[in-house]
DNA sequence: GTTGAGCGTT
């Protein structure tokens, strides 16, 4: 058997690795001793230049045919080029882009300039690709094909079909390995047609690990002459769409899926203009994150992390959204993993105040907003993210969950004055959607009642049920529910209509005494937990109060206790 | 030769 030298960089150690019979070296044999390498070079004694190695196919070629590998030392290649390299981590290890703390992006024209094989081993030691299995693959499929449908992403270093030991049949799943990190988050980023199947790629279970970002938007509001073309184009000019999904029969609706999970995030909240029609962007929850009640807390919220871990590691108490499911006394919604608890044993739910209650309702979409909203009052972390915020094609920066509340969103004490609409898109569905309109208007609601915040004489049984327009607005509380996916017109009409009529609204119009913190940002002098509507908006900016004290009123628990059943039904993960 | 949520005899 031919063994090759191999060190890690020029002048190491080197280590002698068995080649195959054919002559060829496997990657995966370089790479089981230099991992997160994807290549071999030498230096070529006579030229005094460096010579790369032939590579195909998870193999490496000796230089000669005739003396196959010779006396050289090679030494490894490390890949470059991953995307978001400098922004995502060198300090967590994830099979997802990771999260970084914004002092972190700094560096980042440095990185993009540094080239030293030492900084890009570093690099991609930590960024190193995992196994990925993918599921809902055809009998038919063989590895072979699986291989090949892959390659289109880049070099597949092993691709694998389950079988059946005795008949030798698939069971219908299998596992692949990329060689680099950028291949690696496409096949995450995308849906999977192999064989006339579409599959599923993800981070097996029993790697365990990441914190996975989401790259999916929800997008509500489409028209049915809104195209996947339409939405392609046009968030393509906000960062590199992977995927763009939508749901048949219409539904008014769809998914965009971009590489760079911040872009998504940025546009999270917003209302965009597609061939005239206005349509909303928010948050959709991946379905990985859904049902998984093991293993650790994943912190969910890009945008809210970015902002918060390393500026003010107090703030991981208001990790909202993700981190942490069924923590707290949030547990009365904790249906089917979804809405994960916010952790409201902290003072995150304080200022944010409807957002409190939201917050576990929203899940998700609220989740980094909210939390960040609550917070940035309690913690005063305005306008920490200057540091690193990086800008959108448009120039909004990617940051804007915490930058809502540093500088662009009124703050939280306009509940005072502004009714609940004037808080945001992520804080509320969007009730004009739903076709629900606030008696009141805005500029005359100081002092509204917040935990009634669709005003009185609320006729339920008017409520137009337009199915998708409901499902847009529901979207942003992590309300659409996984049956939805599978019912015909009619029966989402009636579960929606469900939804809305028997939790949605009644939660929303509930919550009569102990009141909504969001209610009492004004009161903070004192006057938390009531919902006295004469509690002037002037105290609306004091957002200082005792916010912690707030949450103790327990309005939260109020409302939330009566959502405990039928929420499980409304999930929309499924639609991801 | 059937099946369709899952997690890998390394």
């Amino acid at each position: 058997m031919d063994f090759v030298q191999v060190s890690e960089e020029e002048g190491d150690e080197p280590i002698e690795l068995p080649a195959e019979e054919d002559g060829t070296l496997l990657l995966s044999t370089l790479q089981a001793q230099f991992p997160g390498s994807c290549g071999l070079k030498y230096r070529n004694m006579d030229t005094k230049a460096v010579r790369g190695v032939r590579s195909n196919e998870g193999r490496l070629f000796p230089p000669s045919a005739d003396s196959g590998w010779g006396e050289y030392i090679y030494f490894c290649v490390f890949p470059k080029g991953i995307p978001n390299l400098s922004s995502s981590a060198e300090e967590i290890d994830s099979p997802y882009r990771p999260i970084l703390p914004p002092i972190e992006n700094k560096r980042k024209s440095d990185d993009n300039l540094e080239n030293s094989t030492a900084k890009t081993k570093r690099i991609e030691t930590r960024l190193r690709c995992t196994d990925l299995i993918v599921l809902g693959l055809a009998w038919k499929t063989t590895e072979e094909s699986l291989r090949e449908y892959f390659e289109s992403y880049g070099e597949v270093l092993m691709a694998q079909i389950k079988k059946d030991v005795k008949s030798g049949q698939s069971k219908g799943f299998g596992f692949v390995r990329f060689g680099s990190y950028e291949a690696q988050m496409r096949v995450l980023a995308n849906r999977h047609l192999i064989d006339g199947r579409w599959c599923e790629v993800k981070v097996p279970n029993s790697k365990g690990i990441g914190h996975q970002v989401p790259c999916k938007v929800f997008v509500g509001r489409c028209t049915e002459d809104i195209n996947s073309d339409d939405l392609r184009d046009y968030f393509s000019k906000f960062g590199e769409v992977t995927d763009v999904f939508i749901p048949r029969p219409f539904r008014a609706f769809s998914f965009v899926t971009f590489l760079d999970p911040d872009v998504a995030q940025s546009l999270c909240g917003e209302d965009h203009i597609i061939k005239g029609v206005s349509v909303h962007v928010s948050n959709a929850a991946p379905k990985a994150e859904q049902n998984r009640h093991q293993g650790p807390s994943y912190n969910y919220n890009s945008g809210s992390n970015f902002g918060m871990h390393s500026y003010h590691p107090q703030g991981n108490h208001m990790n909202s959204g993700r981190s942490g499911h069924h923590r707290g006394n949030n547990q009365h919604i904790a249906h089917g993993g979804d809405n994960t608890a916010i952790g409201n044993s902290h003072s995150n739910m304080g200022s944010g105040g409807y957002g409190m209650g939201g917050n576990n309702f929203i899940g998700n979409s609220g989740g980094g907003s909210y939390g960040n909203s609550s917070n940035h009052n309690h913690n005063h972390n305005h306008g920490h993210n200057s540091g690193g915020n990086m800008n959108r094609p448009d120039g909004i920066p990617y940051n804007r969950q915490s930058n809502f509340h540093g500088m662009n969103q009124p703050h939280n004490g306009n509940v005072g004055n502004g009714g609940w609409m004037s808080r945001g898109h992520l804080d509320m569905p969007n009730l004009q959607a739903l076709g629900i309109n606030s008696q009141g208007s805005s500029s005359s609601n100081q002092g509204q009642n917040m935990s009634n915040p669709l005003g009185v004489g609320l006729n339920l049984n008017s409520l137009p049920m337009n199915p998708a327009l409901v499902a847009a607005a529901l979207n942003q509380w992590s309300l659409l529910g996984n049956q939805l996916q599978n019912q015909n017109q009619d029966q989402q009409a009636s579960l929606l209509y469900t939804i809305i009529g028997g939790n949605f609204l009644s939660w929303m119009a509930q919550n009569g005494g102990g009141g909504h913190n969001s209610c009492n940002i004004g009161n903070s002098g004192g006057r938390k937990g009531s919902n006295n509507p004469n509690n002037s908006g002037a105290g609306g900016m004091n957002i200082k109060g005792d916010n912690s004290g707030s949450n103790d009123q327990n309005g939260g628990n109020s409302w939330s206790n009566q959502s405990s059943g039928s929420q499980n039904s409304v999930d929309k993960s499924n639609f991801l």
